[in-house]
DNA sequence: AGCCAGGACTGAG
DNA sequence: CTCAGTCATGGC
């Protein structure tokens, strides 16, 4: 039994990510940078209901105004100036023209945006444009390194290569695994709550990634 | 009352 | 290059 099947068949399907077009997968991908998803959603909330969720909004706005819309998602002032500047990078880039770049030359240029990290770069080429680019977050990691499948002092190009290294570089494994693996860790990986006796990982022994072996 | 949440940038050593 | 400090709201 494999880690993927393991989870997918306690959690079920995902439908991640949790957005109605792939530009709200881009704004949600800045404002939840360390921070709890609920309050992402209010932030997200009150730029629909200003109407600011579009490229063109968001650029012409004062910074100072998208702070407020945003102000629920916390970091306000500092995610303001992060998000215009992937705003700016999405509207030059559009992803009919963008869906047809390579890959690796693609997220280095979004590592270049001033705001985008890895985990933010990888979330948009996965859950946005639906490029197989795996996302590692700190659940990820702290699920792994707990079972001691990554080095606790693993980088974040370490664990993703532990990812690609044995999976098809397909866009909805990886969509799938990801959103799993934050599921697990809410429920049973948290920093202060070790009740990993309750993890359905638990008994898996070494690591297999792969979805379809046994 | 703290601790934590689906990180990334900056400056110092 | 590694790493502490910084940014900030809301839930538990």
């Amino acid at each position: 039994m494999t880690i993927y099947r393991r989870l997918h068949r306690r959690f079920g399907p995902r439908h991640w990510w949790p957005a109605e077009t792939p530009f709200e997968v881009v704004v949600g991908a800045v404002l939840t940078q360390n921070t709890a998803w609920t309050n992402v959603e209010r932030a997200i909330a009150n730029l629909k209901q200003a109407r600011a969720l579009t490229p063109e909004r968001l650029l012409t706005a004062p910074l100072t105004q998208i702070a407020r819309w945003i102000r629920p998602a916390g970091y306000f002032n500092l995610k303001a100036r992060r998000l215009w500047a992937v705003v700016a990078w999405w509207r030059a880039n559009p992803p009919r023209v963008t869906r047809r770049r390579p890959l690796l030359p693609l997220r280095q240029e979004l590592l270049d945006v001033y705001g985008v990290g890895p985990e933010t770069a990888d979330s948009i080429l996965l859950y946005a444009l639906g490029r197989p680019s795996f996302v590692v977050d700190a659940y990820t990691k702290r699920i792994f390194a707990r079972h001691g499948w990554v080095r606790r002092e693993a980088g974040y190009d370490e664990i993703q290569q532990t990812f690609t290294r044995a999976l098809p570089a397909r866009a909805p494994l990886y969509n799938e695994y990801h959103a799993l693996l934050v599921e697990l860790g809410k429920h049973f990986c948290r920093p202060h709550q070790p009740n990993c006796q309750a993890c359905p990982l638990r008994d898996l022994g070494t690591l297999r990634l792969e979805p379809g072996a046994r």
